[in-house]
DNA sequence: ATAAATATACCGTGATCACGGTATGGATTT
DNA sequence: AAATCCATACCGTGATCACGGTATATTTAT
């Protein structure tokens, strides 16, 4: 009967009529992808998915009145928690993407991307992949090394960062002491050298400060 | 005189010689690109950009004798650090990926690559994106989320949450009494139940689990 | 409406910490 | 060879913390 097997299911979810109606065209002209519902806000997708439609891949815009776009996707994951997110905005703010990205949207497209990147990427997102232009994608990784990257190592000394890894690690002071066969005195002092060069006086705030900026 | 401007010079490393010729020769026969050094170790690389040469991209495979590819970002990154680098390994394992992105790779792709997705990523890195095939890019996103969703947050109440917060910036047990307008016994006992909760024993083990976990 | 969970408050004791000293042998650098 | 940095060691005092109690009002859940 069908030329082809069962088509891809595709939600859109965006209140600009002119933009929503062109994408829902877009994929139901389409090879093996269907689009048969379109809303306009959350509430009215979340609303429909409550019913049995579970669709494979939304595609989901920021800016909506009501529940935004990345309130939207914990709604989603809810409902839905196997369908496939892609943010399709025409923003590319960097907290926007970390939200979205932090939700688990598999997908982050630019409205100014191209029919055939919209398409390749839902594609991508079924196959366990994840669509993002390069510069998005540049980003992404950009944030990701901000966030491993030592924000500077304040010249500790090997000897006092071994210490701050261990009381990091929740030793105390005395314990150490035993373990490294030294003095506590020995440990009080080079405490005393590590508080100044991190301008810190207390060991909460030292393993605060060592842990918030990855200095080990 | 030249029918195009300068060509893209781009750096081929790999111990593999039919590989590594494919690469050159396919390089070379791209418009626009050009890959005067193809070499066979990153020591042998290090070599050349000591000289004055400086390639806009290298591409660089991870498992190679002496220095492996991983090593050689940090080694590249010091002598040439506005050169792009693209991984092109025939692993995806989560770790390789994660130290070179680490490290400021801009890209990783596989081996298997195609001609053309080969010089696509060259040209996104040249423009600032990353190169990434949509499952390694689905990999990173996952590390992403991973790195940052909180791993369970042990039934903390909401006031204990509140003064979680407080005491993990640093401030002590009398100040923070002092600030919410609460008796510091009050504050002891939540600690008290803190402690209980995520089965610790002290305020920096409290501070080091909320922070390497991302309870907060 | 009743039970359970939460937030609040108080006490005392022993352990631990912060921080001000001082000092010395060894390593590194100049 | 001299100077500097580093790791080591010791002391005392006042502040802070950990944790064992107990108890009650409010809020939330059932």
């Amino acid at each position: 009967m069908a030329k082809t097997a069962q088509p891809i299911t595709v939600m859109i979810i965006d209140d600009d009529r002119i933009f929503r109606e062109s994408i829902q065209s877009l994929i139901d002209n389409s090879d093996g992808l269907t689009c048969p519902f379109a809303c306009t806000s959350c509430e009215a997708a979340l609303e429909i998915l409550n019913g049995d439609f579970v669709p494979e891949v939304i595609l989901l815009d920021i800016q909506l009145p009501g529940i935004n776009g990345i309130e939207g996707i914990r709604g989603f994951r809810k409902v839905t928690p196997a369908t496939h997110i892609i943010m399709l905005t025409v923003f590319d703010d960097d907290d926007l993407i970390f939200n979205a990205i932090c939700l688990g949207a598999e997908g982050y497209l630019l409205k100014s991307a191209t029919p055939e990147q919209i398409r390749e990427s839902i594609r991508n997102v079924l196959h366990g992949g994840a669509a993002m232009t390069p510069v998005i994608a540049a980003k992404v990784l950009r944030m990701f090394t901000r966030e491993m990257q030592p924000n500077g190592d304040y010249n500790l000394t090997r000897r006092e960062k071994e210490l701050l890894q261990l009381l990091v690690e929740g030793m105390s002071k005395k314990h150490i002491a035993g373990s490294l066969n030294l003095s506590p005195h020995t440990i009080d002092t080079h405490l005393k050298n590590i508080y100044a060069k991190l301008h810190v006086h207390s060991q909460i705030d030292m393993v605060s400060k060592t842990l918030r900026e990855h200095l080990i």
